[in-house]
DNA sequence: TGTACTGTTAAGGCTTTGCTAAGGATCGAG
DNA sequence: CTCGATCCTTAGCAAAGCCTTAACAGTACA
C-alpha cells in the first residue's frame, strides 16, 4: 500500500488524519515541523505528501518548493478557511490538490485516492501515438506525419493531456483544473482559444476536424482519425 | 557485483548494514574510523561509499571532502535525525544521497540501488557523441568538429549532464540540483548565464541555435542538429 | 427563430529568457 | 603569505514569446 507523509503542526488534526489513513491501510509518517517534514519526505520517498501551509517554523509554500526541488511526489496542501490566495499560489508552485480545514475524514480519503490514482496512471514515459500524431513528453515534442509541431507550452500540455485520455470526452472545466491547474476561477473561453490554435497547427479546423472533436454541451475529445 | 565501503563507528549499525548488503550480493568492506575508511576507499576503489557523518575521530564532512579530492565515487551520507543542516552541507560538498538514522534495511538497499543505477548510467569513459560534438567525461574534454573546446568546470558539467540526457527537456531547477548540487536556494539566472556562455563556445546563440534548444516555460535540451 | 454554446482573430500586458558587465570568491604559483 | 588569474554569481536591461481578455461570427438545437 502507498506511503503517505503528513506535515501538520496541529496535533489533533495530524493524529486524526494519520489514524484515518492508517485505518485504510496506508503507511503513514507524520511530522509536526517543516524541517522534520522535509527530511521525512527525502528519507522515506513517500507516494504522497499532505502538507499544511500554516506551519510555525517555515512558510509552507517554501517547503513545497523545497520538496518540488528534490522530488515529483504528489502533494496535497491543506489550508485554513479563508486562505484561498494561498491555494492558487500553491497549485502554481506544484501542488496537486488541496484541502480546506476543517475537512472531513471522508473528504481526506477521497482526495488521497484521487491523487494517487492520477499519479499512477501517468508514468510519464513512452511517447503517445494517435494516428499520425506522436506526443513525446520527455522531449516535450509533438509531431504530425513526422513533422515537428511548434507548440507553445500550454498548447503542448493541452495536447498531451487530451492524448493521455484518447477517446474520452474532457470538460473544459476539467482541462482548467488539470492543465491550467486552476480548479475554479479562470474562463473556459481560454480553453476555446487554445483549442483553436491547436487545431490550426494540426492542420484542421472545427468545421473540418480530424483529431479534435468537440462534443457540444460537454467538452472535447481527441480521436484517431477515420 | 558492486563493491561498497561502509564507514560507520557504531558497531551495530555497521554490521547490520554490511550483512544486509552482503546478502544482496555486494562486496562489502567496513571501517569504524575515518582514517581507516579513507585508506579503504583509496585502496579498494569501491563503486559506492556509505559514510556516517558523526564519526568520532574526524568530522564526516572533512572526510567527505578528502574522498572527493581523490575520487568521484558515489557517496551516501548517514546522519542522526535532527542534523538537517549537515545534510544540505554534505549534498553541496558532493554527497550523492543520504540516509537518516535509524533507517530500515529496505531503505538502505533502495538507496544503494538507486545511486548505483544512476552512477552506471554515466559510465565515465564512453564519450558521448551528438552530431559533431564529442563529450569525454573521463578526459573532462569536449570537442566540436574535432576542435577542443575551452570550457570552465561548470560549463563542462552542464554540457555533460545535458548530453547524458540528449533529447530530454531538463528544467533549470533540476540542473541546479544535479549539476550545481543545490536543490533549492540557487538562482535559476545562474543557469541562464552559463547556458549563454556555453552557446557562445559552441558557436551558436539562442536566436540561432543548433545544439542547445530552450523550451520556453520548461527548460532546456540538447539535440542533434538538423 | 431565438438562445446558448462554440470558433476565430486581434491586441495588450505580463512573464520568461538572453546577454553583458561587475564584484567577489577560490585556487594555484611563486 | 601574497599576488594574479580564473571562475562563479548576482544584477539589470532588452527582447521575445505567451496567455488572457474581449469582441464578433457562426452553428446546433429547442
Amino acid at each position: 500500500m502507498a506511503a503517505v507523509v503528513i506535515i501538520e503542526d496541529e496535533q489533533r488534526i495530524r493524529e486524526l488524519a494519520a489514524k484515518a489513513l492508517a485505518a485504510r491501510g496506508y503507511e503513514v509518517h507524520t511530522s509536526a515541523t517543516a524541517m522534520d517534514g522535509l527530511q521525512t519526505v527525502i528519507g522515506s520517498s513517500p507516494d504522497l505528501v499532505i502538507l499544511d501551509l500554516g506551519l510555525p517554523d517555515l512558510d509552507g509554500m517554501e517547503l513545497l518548493k523545497m520538496i518540488r526541488a528534490v522530488s515529483d511526489v504528489p502533494v496535497i496542501v491543506a489550508t485554513a478557511r479563508g486562505e484561498e490566495p494561498d491555494i492558487v499560489l500553491s497549485l502554481n508552485a506544484g501542488a496537486d490538490d488541496h484541502l480546506v480545514k476543517p475537512f472531513s475524514v471522508e473528504q481526506l480519503e477521497a482526495r488521497v485516492r484521487a491523487v494517487l490514482r492520477r499519479a499512477s496512471v501517468a508514468p510519464r514515459g513512452s511517447p503517445v501515438t494517435i494516428g499520425a500524431l506522436v506526443i513525446d513528453g520527455a522531449a516535450r515534442e509533438a509531431s504530425l506525419d513526422g513533422e515537428v509541431l511548434e507548440l507553445s507550452p500550454k498548447e503542448f500540455d493541452l495536447l498531451r493531456y487530451l492524448a493521455e485520455h484518447t477517446g474520452e470526452v474532457i470538460t473544459k472545466r476539467r482541462l482548467l483544473a488539470e492543465v491550467w491547474r486552476q480548479p475554479y476561477g479562470g474562463s473556459e473561453k481560454t480553453v476555446d482559444v487554445h483549442l483553436s490554435w491547436l487545431r490550426r497547427k494540426l492542420g484542421e479546423s472545427a468545421a473540418d476536424s480530424r483529431y479534435l472533436q468537440t462534443v457540444r454541451g460537454v467538452g472535447i475529445k481527441i480521436v484517431e482519425p477515420a
